[in-house]
DNA sequence: ATATTTAAAGATAATTTTGTCTTTAATTAT
DNA sequence: ATAATTAAAGACAAAATTATCTTTAAATAT
């Protein structure tokens, strides 16, 4: 559904959110550890959220790291889609036309639609903070290793 | 949501089925114009549908070309998805986690889960033979140029 | 038989994605 | 001031995806 790129920046967007504050910091170490994802390009990644939109903040030196700010925290997650550039995949058609509509639907396109539909608003109801809060409470995990 | 070969998969499998029969092959130039692809990475991608699991047949010389078995033309969807080795979208965690179960769910299953539950079914329950034959009634269409 | 038509097969190349490594810059603590 | 710690920036490389081109093989029609 997603790229790499994009599903280490929702796991590691999540994992800020939870784990840090302005006041405590986490390091990439920690991040791409705890996600299990490749720790520079995972840098890579979070350096690029922390200028598109400012999904992520970030602070060098010593105690220095990533974090978001409590404003952030209230993004829906969609914004992390936005600022990786992969937004579109809860528009597109689900044949990759260039023109699927209404009027000039594709094959799929009025089964697809309404599942469509509830992706988008998943993406768009649910804030980064909501998901977090699940990992806090001990509900749901986002560790990787099997 | 897909990658660009099974886009293209998809689009050639269902115009196939639509234009053609074992009397009445199609021929690659065709096809690729009709879906709007790349013609001879379109050919490898069909040369390989027809070995994997049979979800395409061909015929070379005049009067050859690409058409669907009667029997090819009941199969779900899916079997397209499952000759380009994409199958997996329908069941992945849209997070990437390589475990993500009800006992060990990452922050989006719950709200994922229905949502990829009638992904998986209209890929299931859809017959290539149905949605080829909307677009022989003209309610939809496969045509890519804007 | 020969020429023609078509897909199959194979080689190659361009582009994108994924990933690593090194150097630089900023901040903090001593 | 100096050393230590951290992200930022940049160069590079490997792998996968997308795409093209050429040659070969099979089938048909003449």
């Amino acid at each position: 559904m997603f790229s790499k790129a994009t599903e280490y920046a929702l796991r590691a967007t999540i994992f800020i959110a939870q784990k840090s504050s302005k006041e405590n910091k986490i390091s990439i170490d920690e991040i791409s550890k705890a996600i299990d994802s490749p720790q520079s390009f995972t840098a890579k990644i979070l350096q690029a959220l922390t200028k598109e939109n400012k999904v992520i903040s970030s602070a060098r030196g010593p105690n220095g790291g990533f974090f978001l700010t409590e404003k952030a925290k209230k993004l829906p997650v969609r914004s992390i889609l936005q600022a990786m550039g992969e937004d579109d995949v809860l528009d597109k058609c689900v044949l990759g036309l260039k023109l699927c509509s209404e009027t000039q639907p594709c094959p799929m396109h009025a089964q697809y639609k309404p599942i469509k539909k509830q992706l988008k608003e998943l993406f768009v109801n649910k804030t980064i903070e909501q998901l977090a809060s699940e990992i806090k409470d001990g509900v749901v995990f986002i560790n990787n290793k099997k």
